[in-house]
Formats: structure tokens, C-alpha cells, sequence
RNA sequence: GCGGGCGUGAUGGAAUGGUAGACAUACGGGACUUAAAAUCCCGAGGGGGUAGCCCCGUGCGGGUUCGAGUCCCGCCGCCCGCACCA
């Protein structure tokens, strides 16, 4: 037989990926009567270069959209750039470059990344968020979400830097200073624009529910992220009562239960109250500011010590006949939720406690726990939060928690104060309204003109869209559009008046909360062509990083349901099936020094123990570190181009989708990325010798049964494959494939010592269906085999292999035989053969009377198909 | 603190409550080679036995079951999310 030449992928993925743009492999249109499928992987920030992550995402995207696609659906397979953003201005801040310049050349460069990965992408409806065609359409829905009540404008504390004169997240305060200035944060109240999401809290939980194509991490994590939770609002007399100040005092709980034991009032630092009575009680002002002082540095929160000041004031005990309750002002208390205050029951809730211990306010047990001692039970340090039966309280006594809850909740229904009811049942969500507002040049402008007289104006369509001025400069600290010459002055579009443009921009999570709509129709001159967006959506499979599980998909949800509001979607939920990958890992190096250093300037030699790595240069020894998530920082990345241009791309995916389960983290090794190249190679050299072998002029006939055998493998393998790539298992996909591969390759050996026609042709068969299995996830190889064999077209528009029913089934089936649950032993009976039979055969088995020990067994336990288990 | 997940050979990992370790990587042995690489074949959870076979084994301890990696209870360890949400 003539040796077969090595594949190479360096000449043969280009050639494929040319064939499949020349013939439109991937360019799909909407019209298309197939039934629609909708494949989508979360789309990149244009950084500069694709990193491993993207490999993996798109890989696993891709051999789902090529399996449906060679499954008879019309697969919408999109890709585009989630491009406005914070590092394209810091890289302007750095090296001058034009964040428009800087953001369109990363995505040039990362575009021809992906293209070498011959990834199926309809690239006809490629756009970026940064194009003005996009953020255009984005304005038009802000404007209509606007009109439709969605959007409010309101004052919020922010973060404000006040060197880098800008809002910073949460994210990018650390210990209490500006990540990039060192200042020291402010906070400041802003008027911002906010999209209030807050309105759709219960739609957005209770439709969870219906999400069963997410994982239920993803739904817990948006489920706790809403926060619902259900409890009462109670007003609290003010007594003596003083008018100049407030008849009540209004509180939000979730155990109203619990009032008999309430020892104190707690009012936020926020609380409007409590900035009205510091007026007079400079020692309540310096509270105040002491606590907002601290208030910024987050991470300091969860250890600071409960802390408050009496604030002078007492309140009625709303049901201890002639009590008061002292009136403090926390630390603890948030005034962003619920009422901004609260009542204290110190012996049912550990924050209370503290405060109580620290102050010496009376601590009251009410609830009992099941079998305790009513004289005997006492909170020392933990407070009591489980259930039980009341106690200690009068008409509430001996009922359990819940049965309280009503009881409480009645009893203050029909009492008022100030002429209000008491007590209303209320339900507080932790979700708060997402405020849009930045700072910032690189962002879709908000389309307003703030005019003294009208106020904020919406800017009417015939002057949309606002685009972004490219002559700007980022010299100087804070929003660049705020300090251009003339941006900003405009005419009221209302009087005509000198105005002010709106210099804000938006936070860019909008540009990537209804791109997927926009995939539907990228080129309308509306958001969308609803009819269009209707057929394909929701996204039958989203596919991306855990990272996103709540902002990034919940904001996608109430967009989804804001753009049904305006008539730009007919539905509520984008994203049918959600799909949240792991990561990609690699051992972290540093040489003697101390630096990182990268994989490919390593050599490591031995194994296990003995596993040692020196520096590929100087061949200095380096210290083998932690297991961590490929990053710049420690180095430890290995880049796409290198590994394309020495492996391939086809080598690159089919190690991606291997070994690990897609949801859990994929170490990234040498010997991985090598075993992976070489399987490649092994399906070369198969598929040639299979074509040479069946050519030979036959021997003889080989026997039916190992033609049937190779037959169930083959069609075996196909459905298995088939049913694990639906289910995103791609490993076992991965390993079907091995199976069969090597299935294939043994037959092939023997049929090589003694050809025959028959067995030629079965190992062509089966060779064939290898090569559409593998299509997906090798699409490249598949290609050049294909051609091997002599198949007609591309086997991307072929399609994915039938699989016989009846070959899936064995005639015989192989008992296990268990003794006491041991395997003992195996019996080959037919398949569905009675319980009689098996029973018999598998007692008259040599080492089951032996073990019997000539006793009868007491019982026989028989699945049928699958086990027998003696019970001696 | 609250919530969730995970724990299986040297390694990544398979396994609708039904033959634990599929498949791969690394390793050992062999074939081919002057040699190496590549390729192919064989071996392999631990222990015992010449062998037929036997004992032990899925983090630890219990339980349910004819049968548990899988279900339940309690620990231990690691990872993730949220975090003063009343």
C-alpha cells in the first residue's frame, strides 16, 4: 500500500474556508421556509485579540449551529462586536490613538482571528455597537421606551472620582479610592437616567419558572439578584408627638410577627428624617457624615461593627400598651430599600442583637422553638431565627410564624394612625431601577436637550440620530463631550431657545441587551422588523460566560419585554436555552525572580513528581505554580494564532470540545493540544487506507455477523453523537467518535490482510458517516476527507447521516448476574426473554451454586434486559 | 453569615438507582528502525493467589434499597454567587 501523506491543515483550511465563502455556505436568509433555528454565542468586546474563552465559545457554538444546519434547519449563526466601551478611551488617554480608530482596527484584527477558525457565521449581518446604524436604532428605543414610561430621570448617589471627574461602579472603587486616580470617591447625588426594570420585579421572577432551557444555578442567581420579599409596612406613632416634624414613623418588615419583642427604631444615615433632625444635633451630623465617610469602601462593610446615636425622639409601642421605643439612627440601615427603617427585634435577628448588646436595649424572646422551655429559653449572642410558636405576646400567643404573620398583619389593617392604615401588606423587591448615565465619550449618546424652560426634550426624530463628534480630546479629565466647543449648544427643539445637549452617555450594557434582535434584520431602518425578530426569536441556544448569569441576561429580559411594550418584539423571554461555559485554565510559571513567564517560553520535562520546567532560553529552572484562568496578567496564555498556525484550527476546536464537560474548566495543556493533532491525523490516514483497502480486488467474503457488527457500531456511534451534541455534551460526543474511529481502523487492519467486496464496502459506509459526524467540530478535515471519498458538494449542505432503528438493537442482550449485589457473573440470553428462563439460566451459572451452597435462593430479582440479582 | 455546586485511577473525565473507571492523556512493555521521531500492538484501580478466582475500592460516618458514585441524614475539604435587603 502506498504511504498517504500527512494532512495539512495549513493548506487545506484555507482552501475549505474559501470553498464555503465562494459558495454562501453560511449566508442565510430570512425567508428561507426551513424550519428556523437560532444559534448564538455571546459576542466579544473588541480588546484587540481573540483569547482561548473565544476559541471555546465559538467552537461550541459552531458544532451546534453545523449539526442543525446538516439536521434540515435554517440556522441563524450571527457575529458582531459589543464595541463601545471604557478601554477604548483609556488606550486614547495612553497612546493617543481615536477611540473610534483603536476600536475599528481590534475588530479588523479579531475578525481575521475568527475567519481562520472557519466558524460558520453569517458575517453578511455582521455590525458592531460603535456602528452609528446601530446606536441610531438604539436611540429610537430609547426615545419610544421613554415615551412608554420606561425611562425616568431621577437623583441617585453615585461614585464620583473627583480627579478623573467621572462616575465610577462599585467594582472600580477599592478601599474607598478611584481605581485609576487613587483619589479618594465621593459620594454624590447625580441626576441620572434610569430604565425602571423595578417594574418588571414579579414579571421577571415568575417567569423563571418557565425558563427550563437554563441552568438552575443562572435562574437562582436572578431569582436571589430580584430579591423578593413579602412583609409589612408599619407606621409608628411619634410620641410625645411633635408636628413640626412627622406624625409616624414608617418601617418595612418581613416579621411583623415578632413585634412584641421590638426594643428599637433604626433610621437610615439617608433617611430624610434623620438629615432633618442633624440640623439642630451636631453630634447626629457628625454621625452621619462619619458613617458616608466610610460608606464607599464596600469591603469594609461586612466587618464594621453596628454603630448608632439616639436621636432624642420615641415612638409608641404600637402594642405594649404604654411602652416607648427609642428612635436611633444605624449604620445598618439601607435607605435604598424598603421603607429606610426599621423596628429592632434583637432576639430574632442577629443585626438587632449586636445593636441591642451594644446599646443595652431589653432583648425579649417571642418565638419558641419546637419543645423548649418557655421559662427556660434565653438569646445570649445568636439570635433566634427559625420557627416555632409564639410566645410572649399577648393575642398572638402559641400560634406558629406564618399563622402570626396574618394575625399581626389583620390586627394593624384595621387600626390608623394619622388618620392612615397601621399596617399594609407589601412586597419589596431587592432589584432597583438600572440607572444608564455615564460620563463618558465612548458610549450611544442619550438623545435629550435639556432646556431651562422645557426641560429635558426628547430630540425628534428628523434630527436623529445624535451621532458622536470625532473631534474630541482626552487631555483633560471628564466627559470629552461635555468640554467640546459646540456639541452641546443646540437649539430647544421645543422654543428654539439656547439649550443643552445631554453629554451623557449610555452604559453599554444597553448596546448589548437587544443585539440579538437586531441579528434578525441588521440592516432595517427601524430597531427591528418585528414579523422578522417573531420568527427567530427567542435565540433557540445562547451560549457564553457564567460572569454574565445576572446583569447581562437580565437586562436582555426586560429589554425583551420593554421592546414588546413598544411594538418592536411580539414576546418577553430572548433566550430559550442558555448555556453557561467554563473556563480556560493553565498552569501559571514564574522564573526565579519572581516573573511570570509564558507557556511557550517553558520546557517541561518528567512527569508526576518529578515534573520540572525550566525557561526555553536560558534553561533557568521556573517554579510551576497554580492552575488559574489564562490571563495577561500572570501570563499564563496561549495564543490562538500560534496554536492555528502550528495545529490548525480544526486540532484547536477538537481539543476545546474534548475531555472536559463544557460547563466545568478545560485545562489548557501541550499533550492535549498534540493527542488532539494526532487524532486528526488518525482520521486521515483512515479515511485513505479505507479507500485504498476497499479497492482491492477481494479475497474472499467476510461472515455476515462482522459485517452486522461493524454496522451497529457505525450506526450506533451516529445517533449517540448525535443526541449528545442536542445536549451540549460534546465530550461524550468526543468520545463516541474515538469508539468508532477505532472501530473503524481495526476492521479496516483486518480487511487489509484479507480484502473482500462486502467488507469494502461496509468500512466505506461507515467511513463516510464518520466524516459527517465529525463535520461539526472538524469541519475542515471533514471537507478534505469527503473529497477523499469521492462525495458530492460540501459537506456542509450535506446531510447529517440516517441512523436504522433496528441496528441500535442487540438480539441477545448480556445479563449481569449479581449475588447479594456483587457481579458474579454474565448470561446471554435473547432479548426480552421471560423471567423463567433468565432465572434458570442464571441460577444453573457454576459460581451462583456455588455460592447458593446448595441452598434455595429467597428471592430472584430480574430487570428485564439489564440484571439479575440472587438474593442468597 | 446566606444560597448553590463539586469531591471517582497518575491526570482530564464516563456511568436513566442496575457489570464503576467508557474515551482520552500520561506511563510501562513489545513490534518496526542503525538510532530516534512517527506509527502499530499489548498492559494497567489497590491487594492476595501458580491458577480457577477471592478481598477491598467513587472524601469520611451513618441510613434507605434485592442493589447506591447516583437517593436521604450528619461531618470534612475545595469552588462559585450574594452579602448589613429588615
Amino acid at each position: 500500500m502506498k504511504s498517504i501523506e500527512r494532512y495539512n491543515p495549513r493548506v487545506e483550511e484555507p482552501r475549505w474556508q474559501q470553498a464555503w465563502d465562494d459558495a454562501g455556505a453560511f449566508v442565510i436568509a430570512n425567508d428561507d421556509p426551513r424550519e428556523p433555528y437560532y444559534v448564538l454565542e455571546m459576542f466579544p468586546y473588541p480588546s484587540g485579540r481573540i483569547h482561548m474563552g473565544h476559541v471555546r465559545n465559538y467552537a461550541m457554538g459552531d458544532v451546534l449551529a453545523r449539526y442543525k444546519r446538516a439536521r434540515g434547519f435554517n440556522v441563524l449563526h450571527p457575529m458582531g462586536w459589543d464595541a463601545f466601551g471604557l478601554p477604548a478611551e483609556n488606550a486614547a488617554k495612553k497612546t493617543g490613538t481615536h477611540p473610534k480608530q483603536w476600536t475599528y482596527a481590534n475588530i479588523a484584527t479579531m475578525k481575521a482571528q475568527l475567519k481562520t477558525m472557519g466558524l460558520s457565521f453569517d458575517w453578511t449581518r455582521e455590525f458592531a455597537t460603535c456602528d452609528v446604524a446601530y446606536y441610531a436604532q438604539q436611540q429610537k428605543l430609547f426615545l419610544d421606551m421613554l415615551k412608554a414610561g420606561l425611562v425616568t430621570r431621577k437623583k441617585s448617589k453615585v461614585n464620583w472620582d473627583p480627579v478623573d471627574e467621572t462616575v465610577l461602579a462599585n467594582e472600580q472603587v477599592i478601599d474607598g479610592r478611584g481605581w485609576r486616580s487613587g483619589a479618594l470617591v465621593e459620594q454624590r447625588e447625580l441626576t441620572q437616567w434610569f430604565f425602571r426594570i423595578s417594574e418588571f420585579s414579579e414579571e421577571l421572577l415568575a417567569a423563571l419558572d418557565g425558563l427550563d432551557g437554563w441552568p438552575d444555578k443562572v435562574r437562582l442567581m436572578q431569582r436571589n439578584w430580584i430579591g423578593k420579599s413579602e412583609g409589612l409596612r408599619l407606621l409608628f406613632a411619634l410620641t410625645p408627638s411633635d408636628m413640626t416634624l412627622t406624625p409616624a414613623i414608617e418601617v418595612f418588615t418581613t416579621r411583623p410577627d415578632t413585634i412584641f419583642g421590638a426594643s428599637f427604631i433604626a433610621l437610615s444615615p439617608d433617611h430624610p428624617l434623620a438629615a432633618e433632625l442633624s440640623a439642630a444635633n451636631p453630634a447626629l451630623r457628625a454621625f452621619i457624615a462619619e458613617v458616608h465617610r466610610q460608606g464607599t469602601a464596600t469591603e469594609a462593610l461586612e466587618k464594621a461593627e453596628k454603630q448608632g446615636i439616639f436621636t432624642g425622639l420615641t415612638v409608641a409601642h404600637p402594642v405594649r400598651e404604654g411602652e416607648t421605643l427609642p428612635v436611633y439612627v444605624a449604620n445598618f440601615v439601607l435607605m435604598e430599600y424598603g421603607a429606610g427603617a426599621i423596628f429592632g427585634c434583637p432576639a430574632h435577628d442577629q443585626r438587632d442583637l449586636d445593636f441591642a448588646r451594644k446599646y443595652g436595649l431589653p432583648v425579649r424572646p417571642v418565638v419558641l422553638p419546637e419543645g423548649a422551655d418557655p421559662a427556660a429559653f434565653a438569646v445570649a449572642d445568636e439570635a433566634y431565627t427559625g420557627p416555632g410558636r409564639i410566645f410572649n405576646s399577648a393575642f398572638l400567643d402559641g400560634l406558629a410564624v406564618d399563622a402570626a404573620k396574618r394575625a399581626i398583619a389583620a390586627h394593624f389593617a384595621a387600626r390608623t394612625v394619622d388618620g392612615r392604615p397601621q399596617g399594609v401588606v407589601e412586597t419589596n423587591y431587592r432589584l432597583r431601577d438600572w440607572g444608564i448615565s455615564r460620563q463618558r465619550y465612548w458610549g450611544c449618546p442619550i438623545p435629550i436637550i435639556h432646556c431651562e424652560e422645557h426641560g429635558a426634550v426628547p430630540v425628534p426624530d428628523a434630527d436623529l440620530p445624535v451621532t458622536l463628534p470625532d473631534d474630541v480630546t482626552f487631555e483633560r479629565p471628564g466627559n470629552p463631550l461635555d468640554h467640546h466647543p459646540h456639541w452641546k449648544h443646540v437649539a430647544c427643539p421645543l422654543c428654539g431657545r439656547p439649550a443643552r445637549r445631554e453629554t451623557d452617555t449610555m452604559d453599554t450594557f444597553v448596546d448589548s441587551s437587544w443585539y440579538f434582535a437586531r441579528f434578525t434584520a441588521p440592516d432595517a431602518a427601524t430597531p427591528t422588523i418585528p414579523a422578522i425578530a417573531d420568527r427567530w426569536l427567542p435565540v433557540d441556544q445562547y451560549i457564553g460566560g457564567i460572569e454574565h448569569a445576572i446583569l447581562h441576561l437580565l437586562y436582555s429580559r426586560f429589554f425583551a419585554r420593554a421592546m414588546r411594550r413598544t411594538g418592536h418584539l411580539g414576546l418577553d423571554e430572548p433566550f430559550k436555552g442558555m448555556f453557561t461555559q467554563g473556563m480556560v485554565v493553565h498552569e501559571t510559571y514564574r522564573d526565579a525572580a519572581g516573573d511570570w513567564v509564558l507557556p511557550a517560553d517553558v520546557v517541561l520535562e518528567g512527569a508526576g513528581a518529578e515534573r520540572r520546567a525550566r525557561h526555553a532560553a536560558t534553561g533557568a529552572p521556573v517554579a510551576i505554580g497554580a492552575i488559574e484562568k489564562m490571563s495577561k496578567s500572570k501570563k499564563n496564555v496561549v495564543d490562538p494564532d500560534e496554536i492555528v498556525r502550528t495545529y490548525g484550527a480544526d486540532t484547536a476546536r477538537w481539543f476545546m470540545l474534548s475531555d472536559s464537560p463544557p460547563e466545568r474548566d478545560v485545562q489548557w495543556t501541550a499533550a492535549g493540544i498534540e493527542g488532539a493533532g494526532r487524532f486528526q491525523q488518525r482520521v486521515w490516514k483512515l479515511v485513505n487506507e479505507a479507500v485504498e483497502v476497499a479497492a482491492l480486488p477481494p479475497t474472499g467474503t467476510t461472515p455476515a455477523a462482522d459485517i452486522a457488527a461493524l454496522q451497529k457500531l457505525v450506526h450506533r456511534a451516529v445517533a449517540a453523537v448525535g443526541d449528545n451534541i442536542e445536549a451540549l455534551r460534546f465530550n461524550s460526543a468526543v468520545a463516541h467518535i474515538y469508539e468508532l474511529s477505532n472501530g473503524l481502523a481495526r476492521f479496516a487492519a483486518t480487511l487489509a490482510a484479507a480484502p473482500t467486496a462486502n467488507g469494502g464496502a461496509t468500512l466505506r459506509e461507515g467511513v463516510e458517516k464518520l466524516v459527517l459526524v465529525i463535520a461539526p467540530m472538524m469541519p475542515h478535515l471533514a471537507e478534505s476527507c469527503w473529497a477523499v471519498l469521492g462525495g458530492t458538494g460540501l459537506v456542509t449542505d450535506t446531510p447529517w447521516p440516517a441512523v436504522d432503528p433496528a441496528l441500535l438493537v442487540d438480539a441477545d442482550v448480556v445479563l449481569a448476574v449479581q449475588v447479594n449485589g456483587k457481579r458474579r457473573g454474565e448470561i446471554s440470553v435473547p432479548k426480552g426473554a421471560d423471567a423463567a428462563r433468565v432465572e434458570k439460566e442464571a441460577l444453573s451459572l457454576e459460581v451462583v451454586t456455588r455460592m447458593l451452597d446448595g441452598k434455595a435462593p429467597r428471592k430472584v430479582i430480574i430487570v428485564p434486559d439489564r440484571i439479575v440479582n440472587v438474593v442468597a
